[in-house]
DNA sequence: TTGTAGGCGTTATCAT
DNA sequence: ATGATAACGCCTACAA
């Protein structure tokens, strides 16, 4: 592989001549530059950026960590970070953390040797100390989704307490009063921002919230959603409706629904959330608490580049809270002939 | 952040012996490693994959180009490589091609610069110049799904010609004649492929072939898919069934169907193809051309590590067909009640 | 078994 | 404006 010496050589200049043209520096006489950049065409040069890595201490890589490759919103996320990390020039390491904090402390150890520039991350955990430790390091990290508490650290998210709150809401104006609500563990941020909704909402009205039975907590796959689905369904809690926190407990919960033969809206109203098309297609089609995964994605690599700015260190930390529309669809209203 | 030197310094040996330690040596004596690895612990050491990916020559992480992450086998595809990857101790690099030569282009130049061990990907195009420069320089490249003709590397991907046979021969059997093909553009080699056993069906079923029209190529979109299949419905052609290449021309093809209004299968069959767990749930229940696309991930990077064995460089390309089962649900098979 | 020294390709500092 | 030179952190002969 050719390098800056070779180049050097043919074009009959010093390395670092070579490195300040490479460099885009002003203070190289036209046609030195030209010689150097035809001499480094002839050889097929390419900078090495380990190497520039070394020795600049900033490598040219965002690491984004996701708790589960197959959420389908995650990859929306990945398909907007991708982009926006591609256009600022920099590349992009995927860490599929498959919800297991040991995977993840192995990851997170990965990325330090590979000495990625930023940090991005769908927390796998709540615990604060696995991050810290870039941020200790002036390794800028960008929480999506989710923060661990007392973390100073940059943030975006969908507004998952405003939808969560629409959704019950809405279901509530259509006349339901046992409304389950299936999330993810309450160790985790997101998932308490959506009780909270799910509680304003019935405060909203002047209706009692029903009991802590109703808030289904601690799923985290479609299987889990489908068990608990069922559950929310049967006796003493006979929900008439449900509403899920994300694309894979949707999934999960349409599917028991659909299984145990329940008709939706009729006996069930369903209310899913995510990013996903075939919320229109399936039987019936899905009312949503819709996220713009790739608006996610692409503003935290914003985030990150921002951060990476040298002068923009010990800015406070930024947060993005991206509004979370719900989309009204059959399977949450039933249709008067 | 700290180094070997530092390592040494507290340990009271030269850096050699903690090189030695650090990658696992035996030739160190037993008390001294335990020095040497309780002062690596106390100063907080990390090795740095920077500096020794350059002094090495060989980086530790593999890239993966796919081209449109939004399409939902491609996620499967993700994953499995990066649990194969992680496994092994490398990192993986993810680059959204768009399906577009350009960006192609200019990603490739990133992973060049940033050394990526290894590349695998689901090419964008069937030009091989452009993966050759990574061929020439011994950097291993692994095509998945499709592979442009004349190039000698890995290769695996899902049994598409049997897939589409299988498709195609039981519409033929369940009493379809008329029967559309939607994949994408012919200069890819998996278009041509499902082409072969579109064709290879009906010869087996001893029927003529029907015109060309049939087959609708150069789709990448749900959206052009979509378009396609409404013309594949209508006159001159009426097809009576349509045989997906993907998941995202799959969506395309549901979408407009139901759009459309007519009734599937009764008027119009429909087989999908792709990984995905919504087939089941849409309406009707979509048959299926199989793909597991996990598999597809980890047998590429398994493929890529093992040609990273020194040895091994030189052995012939391998290639790696899995089955691609038809999984028949509603939307082919006519209830006679 | 352990230590010394040179170099991987680049950038940055300092002369010229 | 250009050139020589010393790092960056690590690995690896080779010497001790």
């Amino acid at each position: 592989m050719a390098t800056i010496r070779d180049v050097a050589l043919v074009a009959g200049v010093s390395l670092s001549t070579v490195s300040n043209v490479m460099r885009g520096r002003s203070s190289v006489r036209e046609p030195i530059r030209q010689r150097v950049l035809q001499a480094a065409e002839q050889v097929g040069y390419l900078p090495d950026g380990l190497a520039r890595a070394l020795r600049t201490g900033r490598s040219r890589s965002l690491a984004l960590c996701v708790p589960f490759i197959t959420n389908p919103t995650v990859a929306g996320i990945i398909r907007g970070a991708a982009r926006r990390a591609h256009a600022a020039n920099y590349t992009l390491t995927i860490c599929d953390l498959e919800n297991d904090p040991q995977i993840e402390q192995t990851h997170l150890e990965l990325i330090a040797q590979q000495r990625a520039a930023a940090v991005i991350t769908l927390a796998a955990s709540d615990e604060p100390s696995t991050y810290q430790w870039f941020l200790d390091r002036g390794i800028p990290v960008v929480f999506v989704d989710r923060r661990p508490p007392g973390v100073a650290a940059d943030f975006v998210t969908p507004d998952h307490r405003a939808g969560t709150e629409a959704a019950v809401r809405h279901l509530l104006e259509s006349g339901r009063e046992r409304i389950g609500l299936l999330t993810g563990p309450r160790s985790i941020g997101s998932s308490l921002v959506r009780i909270e909704g799910y509680r304003a909402a019935y405060a909203a009205a002047g209706e009692v919230a029903p009991e802590e039975g109703f808030i289904s907590t601690g799923h985290r796959t479609s299987t889990e959603a489908d068990a608990a689905t069922r559950a929310l369904i049967s006796a003493p809690y006979r929900a008439d409706a449900v509403v899920c926190g994300n694309a894979s407990l949707t999934l999960g919960a349409l599917s028991a629904l659909r299984d145990v033969g329940v008709r939706i809206p009729d006996d069930v109203a369903l209310v899913g959330a995510g990013d996903v098309e075939w919320a229109r297609l399936v039987d019936p089609p899905l009312t949503m608490i819709q996220v713009d995964a790739e608006a996610l994605g692409e503003n935290a690599v914003d985030l990150a580049i921002r951060r990476l700015a040298p002068k923009s260190a010990q800015d406070p930390p930024r947060e993005i809270y991206l509004t979370a529309p719900l989309i009204v669809r059959a399977s949450s209203v039933i249709r008067r002939d």
